[in-house]
DNA sequence: CTGCATCCGACTCGATACTG
DNA sequence: CAGTATCGAGTCGGATGCAG
């Protein structure tokens, strides 16, 4: 299989051989930022509104601090969300997704939606598979 | 923040309130299944190809035995992949996509595709951040 | 309100060995 | 080839306590 070999950031031209199914690709990681359990509902979250800190723990049901902490660093690390502090007192922080942030989740969303829209049939493939289980 | 209700997947009608967003949302399983580590890139592998197990484990660089079994399982639970096992010898597996896994990969593959076509942004990105955080 | 530090249990994952 | 079984290290993630 291919190597994902280095790249020079400085280089102008486009590089193309960003390759996620290479073992050691940065992009891999990207990948799993944007998809992972709490990366892809922070964005989806985000991407219908600007949203502080404890906003978004309500909207995305069952986070942690923690875990919402970490994915919000990663993400703003990657360049996807944009964090703003206004050094008010009580403290104000407010997150947004950059223009590649917003990309990345309409494409994000795109496949959340059709996931749910989907799930009767997902419901059904399972209880057929279950059904053939049970029967042996 | 609304629930994700029980359906009844014996209804006609279609039902519009799966949500993600939900904590007990079956949605948010099969979205993990789609998305996760082994998820994304096994049915990224399927998108491209019909593949046999020990095919499946090269392309998808790093994967073990047994989460490679693992996500197949789930997969194909969810409906998203077809298992058919030629009962010869050696034994002959080849998995596939559904249709259902197949528009689904479709919308994947966008998201994968754009990850990797933006990678330069995100190593920019991460410079910046990883710089600013050394000055202090 | 917006976090960071620490602790600790649960669970995931990978390596290995083995079966059909 | 196509898996399953077992086990141990490591990570994830929640709870708690504290700071700005």
């Amino acid at each position: 299989m291919t190597d994902c070999p280095q790249h020079d950031v400085s280089l102008q031209e486009p590089q193309l051989p960003f390759n996620v199914f290479a073992r050691s690709c940065p992009s891999r990681g990207t990948l799993e930022h944007v998809t992972g359990r709490w990366g892809s509902l922070t964005l989806g979250a985000l991407g219908e509104d600007t949203l502080r800190f404890n906003e978004l723990r309500r909207r995305v049901e069952g986070v942690s601090e923690k875990m919402l902490s970490q994915t919000l660093h990663a993400l703003e690390r990657d360049g996807l969300v944009h964090r703003e502090a206004q050094a008010t007192n009580p403290p104000r922080v407010e997150y947004r997704l950059t223009p590649l942030g917003l990309d990345t989740t309409q494409r994000l969303l795109d496949l959340i939606h059709l996931v749910e829209g989907r799930m009767p049939e997902v419901l059904a493939a399972r209880q057929a598979y279950d059904a053939e289980r049970a029967g042996r």
